[in-house]
DNA sequence: TCAAGTTGTAACCATATTTGTTACATCAAT
DNA sequence: ATTGATGTAACAAATATGGTTACAACTTGA
């Protein structure tokens, strides 16, 4: 299972968008998402070092670098899931059999085809997307 | 990260699929996927349990139960990895707060779009897709 | 300047998952 | 019966994750 960093960090971005002009501590945050503050200080400075946010410490509050138009939740994925690889692929199989000497060049095609659908996807929603949906949900 | 099991049972089962008149003993699969033998027990009951091979205690060899071509990445991966959610999302997030009340369904629609390209993509390739590459690759 | 509140981050813990391993009961085939 | 295989339980080591405490450094207002 992919962890629930990146939900979280969907749910951070969607109420700093949703509130721009005030300045929601981490306590405030943490009260929303139902954790502990230090969980999402650590996700704030994972998108702040993606650059997605600006952030001032002592400071309450962070802000959006970008419209929420264009922040894709592909964006998100990748600023808190740093592996490049979603599929786990088996180390050093046997060059001397047919199978396990190619085996490898093809499942990383095929596995990079099943990634790329999955953030091809990702890429078309932004946290805008989320906010409207949101909304519209009352 | 998805676990070396799909990756491993794709391995297996190209194995099979390239040698049909072999009974395969889990000791050889296990020297060409290069772990041990247990491993690949494992897995291959796993498969099937899922109803994508057969097996006899005691005997040697496992026999596909159904041609290749109709083996997809998707079924593989299915019979593997028995959880129906690849994202995780966070429990409980606050019902008093706009977007906490709302942003568990906004999440699940997100996150199944993508699961569903990703499984998408999975189920267009075949074991038998895989055997033809790795002939191909000579 | 100082006090209060906040961020940033290290450190630690409990838990879960994954992979490898040993052990052994059970079955098949000669 | 003996040999060799599968099926599976049980355990260990490594890793990832999420929660927690602690605290230095910063900001702001009095």
């Amino acid at each position: 299972m992919i962890n629930t960093r990146v939900a979280v960090a969907i749910h951070i971005l969607a109420l700093i968008a949703s509130k721009p002009q005030t300045d929601l501590p981490s306590d405030y945050i943490a009260g929303s998402v139902n954790t502990n503050p230090v969980v999402i200080r650590r996700i704030l400075g994972m998108l702040k070092k993606a650059g997605l946010i600006q952030t001032t410490a002592g400071k309450a509050g962070a802000s959006l670098t970008r419209p929420p138009a264009e922040i894709s939740l592909f964006d998100v994925y990748q600023a808190v899931e740093p592996k490049d690889h979603l599929f786990a692929v088996h180390d050093n199989p046997n060059p001397h059999c047919p199978v396990g000497k190619g085996i490898r060049s093809v499942l990383d095609e095929a596995f990079n085809e099943a990634q790329s659908a999955l953030e091809r996807t990702l890429a078309k929603e932004t946290i805008e997307d989320v906010l409207h949906r949101l909304l519209l949900e009352r």
